[in-house]
DNA sequence: TCGCGTCTTCCACCCTGTGGAATGCTGGTT
DNA sequence: AACCAGCATTCCACAGGGTGGAAGACGCGA
């Protein structure tokens, strides 16, 4: 590891982190205690975060994200997606089903680009929605990715909490499941996440940042049949993004 | 003013900024360029993003914001719907409707809060949910936001699909009532995105990532006397939240 | 009014970030 | 292949910027 990193700004990306991860307003004591740090220096970086917009000082004297955060968060996922969108509105064109492209971010799964099926009665997920990796395709397909010991890591950390009554919440099977995604090339959620919906994902390969693709809609048209004739082309179409993101 | 500030982490958010502003990959000394730092500088602050996933380092070995930042953006959001939630319930309390706040999400607009009416029969949005700008009075509000170009590009990539027989279907005929939504100030949707169902929108000036609010409710209570009395409040809790959004 | 917890300011130390110079790449050209 | 830009990366000595203990101000509840 030894990582070089300029402190401070680290300092400052934990700050955002735990505002961020606390999700709500925070107080300059309560952000010493979570990061370790000492009252007076969190105090001069959280002036210059909001002095940027970066954090907003509310009447309580709590802190909580700023509004240029958001604006920062819009054009991240314009990059991330303006490259893939083509790729996603491929597959959804060829499969009739809504594509979506993840990466891992941190213990979760981020929606970083979508393009909807033609009968799209209703948004499953939004670019930018965070979700947990035991309970979705993509967030399996990722998992795929690490080292057993990081799931481990992850499943402890982030909790298996049950989205549906089919979710996987132990982490010995979680582990199972993992290793036959990886063995196989490609994950399934069953109505893991959503009751009725059901998904497959394959990981996008050799990207430096892990990524997956997935297809997914109501179980009764995304059916198991369905998944033989998705796959193949979710693998294809994996390579191609993996060559757009790779190519600038 | 004479703002403090610590240093490396000013420039750090300057390196985000200027990735996020020329939108697109960007090369080393073109950062170097835009900041006005020395090259070896940029190179550890970018170091220092790229190890915490705030930046993605493609193989090109050009820079363009990592998928962290899009997490970051997702909470912040959360967080600025939780702030604005009193003054929607203000809202929903003085005029007795149901009152949402809109963001611009690419060529949709996605709700980010909502203040149910006393007598909400029904939920007409979700917080979450995505709708699109030319059949909703929050999208229509936002688009008033965009120079034309942008109104025109959005209505041929999203299509100007028909949600009830009042929906604005036709490019020119949008444009102008754009033009007139954004002269007086406020959008009506008139059952143009769901039959009954009217609402008036303002847009909340003044925040990096376009937003609106409004009132909706079935057209026999949400009468065009009634706008005149909404319009006013809308446009001062508007200004509160552009407020909250900035300071406190 | 008083007292306590929380936030803010101060300041001297010194660690951390800085950036000029030198070296190592890469991919385009003859 | 060999060469040469034009970038990117590493190095290192200097000192300016960041740090955090301590003290002071503030706000809130009693």
């Amino acid at each position: 590891m030894a990582e070089p990193g300029v402190q401070s700004v680290e300092r400052a990306l934990d700050l955002l982190e735990i505002m961020a991860s606390l999700d709500g307003d925070t107080g300059l004591s309560e952000l010493s205690e979570q990061s370790g740090l000492p009252l007076p220096t969190i105090h001069r970086l959280m002036m210059t975060l909001v002095g940027r917009g970066y954090a907003r000082r509310l009447p309580s004297r709590r802190y909580a994200l700023g509004a240029r955060v958001m604006g920062l968060g819009e054009a991240a996922g314009r990059q991330l997606g303006a490259g893939a969108r083509r790729h996603l509105a491929r597959v959804a064109r060829e499969l009739g089903e809504t594509a979506n492209l993840a990466m891992l971010d941190g213990e979760m799964a981020v929606y970083v680009a979508q393009a909807a099926s033609s009968h799209s009665v209703r948004m499953f997920t939004e670019v930018g929605r965070r979700v947990h990796l035991h309970s979705t395709g993509v967030g399996k397909a990722l998992l795929g990715e690490l080292p057993e010991a990081a799931v481990r890591d992850i499943a402890v950390r982030a909790g298996l909490a049950a989205a549906t009554d089919r979710t996987i919440t132990d982490v010995e099977a979680l582990l199972a499941a993992v290793g036959e995604i990886r063995e196989r090339g490609y994950a399934v959620d069953d109505g893991e996440q959503e009751v009725g919906v059901r998904c497959f994902a394959v990981v996008v390969p050799g990207v430096p940042v892990p990524t997956a693709l997935s297809v997914s809609g109501p179980a009764a048209r995304v059916s198991f049949e369905f998944g033989e004739r998705a796959v193949p082309v979710l693998h294809e179409v994996a390579r191609e993004i993996t060559a757009e993101l790779s190519g600038g």
